[in-house]
Order: C-alpha cells, then sequence, then structure tokens
DNA sequence: AAGTGGTCTAGACCACCTT
DNA sequence: AGGTGGTCTAGACCACTTA
C-alpha cells in the first residue's frame, strides 16, 4: 500500500523513484507552480513528494540535464530563471531547428497528417475565441507536435523539445495578446497551405518568420510585464 | 592526505567529488578510454577513481544530460553508442548552428582574432604534413572554437560545444583519411578568407558544406571500418 | 532461485553563509 | 561559532537476468 503510494507502480513497474519524482518536479516547472529562479530545497522536496534526499538529488540531476533545473555544486538547485537573453537565445536557435524539421514534414507528410493539422489548428481558431489565454497555448503545442513528432532526427527533436518545455514554463507566466493570438492562426493556415501544396521552401520561411514573431512577441510581453512590476 | 588525494582538493574547493568524477569520467570517453556502447557499471567505476557509488551516479546523471551517457532505469548506464543514424543527425543539426555561429564571428572579429585563426590554420597545415592522423583532430576543434567561443548565445553554444565533445570519441577511433584532412584545410582557409573580407553569407555557406563534408566523410569512414570488421 | 547490480534509507560529514 | 542544507558512506532492499 505504502509502496504502492509512493512510486505510483500497480504492478508492472520499470519506473524508478526518481523517475517518477523527475516526471512529477517537472510538470510542476513546466506548469508554473514551481516558479523561475525557485530554491530547490533537497529536503522540501522529498517532503513535498513524499521521499528522500538521493532520489530527488538524482531527478534533479537529469533536470539539469534538460535545462529546466540549474545546479551550484555544495550551493543548491534552482528552477532556471528564464530571462530576455535567454528567450532570444533559444529563439534564433529554433529559427533554425523549426524550419529544418518542417521541411521533412513538407515532404513526407500523409493526408491524415494534413487533416490532422486543419483540426487542430480549426480547434486553435476556436480557442481564442472561446478560451481563456492560459489555455491558447496547449493549442499551439498540439500544432507543431503534429509537424514534428515523426521526424527522423531525434537529437533535433529532443533540442527542440527542451525548448518547448522551457516556453511554456513563460508562455504560463506572459500569455499572448489577443492581437498576436489571431496573428499566430494566420501564420499558422499559411503554413498550412504551404504544407497542402508541398512547397517545401515557403513553409520554411513562413516558420522561420514565425518564431522570430513569436520570440520578439514574448520578449516584449516579459518585459512589458518587468516594468509593471512583476 | 586521503581527502586531497581523493577530491583533488588544495586548499580552495568549491568543487564537489561528483563534479569531479563527472570531469574525469567525461575525459575518459571522449579520449576512448570507455569505448562507445561501453557499460558503465557503478561500483566498478567507483573503484576505478577511488570513490562510492552516490557521486558516481550523480556523474552519470549529468553525463546523461550532456548526452554522452545513457541510462536504462533499474538497467544501469551505457556509453552512448555512437552510430551513422545519430552521426547523420547531428551534422544535420551542425550545419544549421555553425553557419549560424560564424555569422556573428564575420561581424563582429577583431583583426587579433583572424590572427589567430591564420596562425592556429597555419599549424593545423604543418600537423596533417608531420603528426600522425590522431593529432590532427585537435587543430579542428581549436579552428573551430576561434570562431564560436566569443558568441553571446550561450544555448547554442552548448549545443555545439555537446556535439564536438560527442565527434571527438568518433574522431579518435576513425581518423580523416590524409586527403580529407588537405581538403579540410582547403576549406578552412575559404572560411578564413570570407571572415578577412567580412562575407558573412559566403562564410555561411562555405562552413555548412563544410560541415557536410565532414559528416559524409567520418560516415563513410564509420561504415568501411564496421565493414571491415571493427 | 540464486546472483548481480541498480536504487534507496538513515545518518554522518562538511561547505558555505550568517552572526 | 552556529546553523542550514548539500554531499557522501555503509548497508539494506529489490528489479532484472541467468540457469
Amino acid at each position: 500500500m505504502d509502496l504502492i503510494a509512493k512510486t505510483g507502480r500497480t504492478g508492472a513497474p520499470a519506473q524508478t523513484n526518481y523517475t517518477r519524482l523527475r516526471d512529477l518536479i517537472r510538470a510542476d516547472i513546466v506548469e508554473g507552480r514551481l516558479p523561475s529562479g525557485a530554491r530547490l530545497k533537497i529536503d522540501e522536496i522529498a517532503r513535498r513528494y513524499d521521499s528522500s534526499a538521493i532520489p530527488v538529488r538524482e531527478a534533479l540531476q537529469q533536470l539539469q540535464g534538460e535545462g529546466v533545473v540549474v545546479f551550484l555544486p555544495n550551493r543548491g538547485a534552482w528552477v532556471r530563471r528564464v530571462d530576455a537573453d535567454f528567450l532570444r537565445n533559444i529563439h534564433e536557435v529554433r529559427a533554425l531547428t523549426e524550419p529544418y524539421l518542417l521541411r521533412w514534414f513538407v515532404r513526407h507528410r500523409t493526408e491524415a497528417q494534413l487533416d490532422a493539422l486543419v483540426a487542430a489548428q480549426t480547434a486553435y481558431d476556436r480557442s481564442v475565441d472561446e478560451e481563456e489565454p492560459a489555455r491558447w497555448h496547449s493549442h499551439n503545442v498540439v500544432f507543431h507536435s503534429i509537424c514534428y513528432d515523426g521526424h527522423y532526427n531525434h537529437e533535433a527533436l529532443a533540442i527542440a523539445k527542451r525548448h518547448t518545455e522551457l516556453l511554456h514554463t513563460v508562455a504560463q507566466k506572459f500569455p499572448v495578446s489577443r492581437s498576436r493570438a489571431l496573428q499566430v492562426c494566420r501564420e499558422h493556415w499559411a503554413i498550412i497551405e504551404m504544407v497542402r501544396m508541398q512547397n517545401e521552401d515557403a513553409a520554411a520561411a513562413i516558420v522561420e518568420e514565425h518564431v522570430r514573431n513569436a520570440g520578439r512577441h514574448l520578449i516584449e510581453r516579459m518585459l512589458a510585464a518587468d516594468h509593471a512590476g512583476g
């Protein structure tokens, strides 16, 4: 009973305590429950998730590898602080990798994938009208997942995934404006059109600009909130 | 005495045992003393570096984050196995990031940096004539370090550094042919010329081709060695 | 069904910060 | 000097593998 409660094991465990903790802590960081810059005291976290020091440390080490946690030897761990420079940096990398990833999708997409993309974007459109800003972003994630998930280059995907996770933490805190959300939808439809036409170069160019716009908007939002005294 | 021997601490320690182990193990992997695919048994490694289980595990977790070690929960750790697919994948990413990194260097280089680049390449030229193949690669690393090290984008640099490390492990095992080394030198001189002329687009185009050539050659060498029964 | 080796617990140790 | 909290040791535990 205790064991099941602690490890979440139901009967077929190939999961260890530290992988479980890693996933829980990552979710708490990505969703903003452990905010940017928060100190991660080992005992505190161990109590929070009903565990102990070593598995917590291992989880944090893995998360450091993913870039969401920072360790200072003998000084402890923190949630990585995301500032404007960092956002600019990862958007410049995204402006390289996302066109690259998209090109392969344009060449190898199936009709079913195209349909899924249209459906996802239709849901996004509706979300902007009907849901609150904090929920818009998950539609964005879905849209890009459809484009990239099947790519053969797992190293590039790992980089993209890391960026997506880190951006999620910020997107929660600084949701896009309504006008930007509408622009995102237009950009997505433009991408869909080029995917439909199998125009690889045009699709790549649009998504590159799309990423740059996203970066600019997010940084503006963050700086505005900071100056307002957030 | 024992403490100093164990931790390498001389009097001003801001280093922990696991960071020391991480650096030692990484060096052993990168230099090929712990070969691709090797099983990393915790107790064995602990004895090898005169330590114990927990610091070894932490070191290995960090190295997993860097991509040179792979963990399977409850199954242990291995030196990441580098195959042809993996090499193709990271070269495709490098073909994106290196032109990006080089562009900034072309715009912001100093005269002193240009001189350093010429000196480094001159040493490389000489090395191909005078040193054994296994030593050529370090000149390559120096050349690219000069171009990239000052870049503001630390996230892009981290990606590049990770790739450089992983490639070093393979470069040790499959040194380039003499003819390819000579071609590398020509490509480097072409890059230098464009850096001198501050022709950003041309420099980017050359380095992209340079990376693609390097990837092709390395994969060919690896496959040839594998078929020969490596 | 025993062995191997990865994982975790409790508690000691010790680096760093504050007073 | 004392306190906080990160790091490490010894040993128990337990998942997975081989026979």
